[in-house]
DNA sequence: ACTAATGTACGAACTGGTGAGTTAGTAATA
DNA sequence: TATTACTAACTCACCAGTTCGTACATTAGT
């Protein structure tokens, strides 16, 4: 983010305190989300780099700072993405399954995103907790969700009775899983979830689940 | 699991390896699931015990080799699970409620088995790769799913065009979702996904979302 | 007596973190 | 313009504390 081109020095060694974190950012996500925390090696990080350990010590203070760091980053491209979010011209039905395809996409996408979310939940999310930045930020997907939901209840469409979080889990449940569990799920059923041939399979499946249970017919009640 | 019930020996110190591999799995899965494969040290969990760290490199080899065999004996205790389900005796409807349901149960009082496959994914899942006793091993909930699917799909009851693993997987996604990401969505959404108070509501949530899209009317094709 | 089981002590390699000094950019001043 | 003064950006070498693993001694059970 914000990468200071400085459109002279073509090669590198450049001063360029924005560039130097941006670059350790970089390694660091690829690190963390690859290892785990305890498992990334600050003095492998810093090799990486085309600058030294002393300066993530320098900018950030610390490894556990470092991937605080990391997350908040992660988690701002997140948001960005969610902000660009465009389905309400759609009638309710439609945008919800434009909403969970979008969904999808952006966890297929992201697995290294994925990957340090698993690893914050390890950790108890004390990062999260730790960070000013990622504290208070509502989801920008979730007051879509909840325009989208008032408005399908509203007019009957949509029978369940549902709040936002709610549906938003369920939708994030199946994505997550599909790419975070990967790896365990294809030893022990000998099915990979993100092969590129079922993808157009799970993503109609993921809308058709959410579809069905927000319209099902309630009997009884 | 498993737990170290000796009967005859009244006190301590009496030679069982049974009972001192029994007890080093005990706290080593504690230790893995806590803070992860590169986190847990072979100290701490040597200490934890009432044997010395000797006896983990005496009876399993190396720290890789600990967590491969934590990782076969928590699987065990759920195929020990799975093999009792007992719902094919209901109609398919009430049969998939149920067996939700149970998974439902059965994700949220397993907590640290549910760390162990985050952690064993973040590793790629390569121990169960390696290990023998995990490889081949089929899912008794599969062929459970398999056989209630069937007759559901036979009966028109059924609409949807799912196979058993990929139900499998929609019921596992949203159970195991909501133990394994609790603390990132608590700090993020504000809302405990595991809060005793919401247990029903989440439980009737998988089943009828399960229940809506097995049974959903398929309009088009 | 013989062996499986166990405990103690130790060490080589590693790991996060830091102390101390250097270089590049920049702005005020002469 | 040249000099000086100042600071942010950076490098290198090292330390103090861990961490996995093992050599060796010892004990309990048969």
């Amino acid at each position: 983010m914000t990468s200071v081109e400085e459109p002279a020095r073509s090669n590198g060694r450049t001063r360029d305190a924005a560039r130097t974190q941006a670059e350790i950012l970089d390694v660091a996500t690829q690190e963390f989300a690859r290892v785990g925390f305890a498992g990334a090696r600050v003095d492998d990080i810093a090799a990486r780099t085309s600058t030294t350990k002393r300066m993530i010590y320098y900018y950030f203070g610390g490894k556990e700072q470092l991937f605080t760091a990391v997350l908040e980053r992660a988690y701002g491209v997140i948001r960005e993405a969610e902000q660009e979010l465009d389905v309400e011209h759609l009638d309710p039905v439609a945008a919800i399954r434009r909403l969970a395809e979008l969904t999808f996409d952006h966890h297929e996408q992201h697995p290294d995103f994925i990957r340090l979310v698993s690893i914050e939940n390890i950790h108890g999310a004390e990062h999260i907790a730790a960070s000013e930045k990622l504290g208070k930020i509502g989801s920008p997907a979730l007051d879509v969700i909840r325009r989208i939901l008032a408005s399908g209840q509203r007019s009957g469409l949509f029978t369940a009775d549902v709040d936002a979080v709610d549906l938003h889990a369920m939708i994030s449940s199946f994505c997550f899983f599909r790419v975070s569990n990967r790896h365990t799920f294809g030893a022990l059923f000998g099915r990979d979830l993100v092969d590129p041939a079922q993808r157009e399979h799970y993503r109609a499946m993921l809308g058709d689940m959410v579809i069905a249970y927000l319209t099902a017919p309630r009997a009884e009640a």
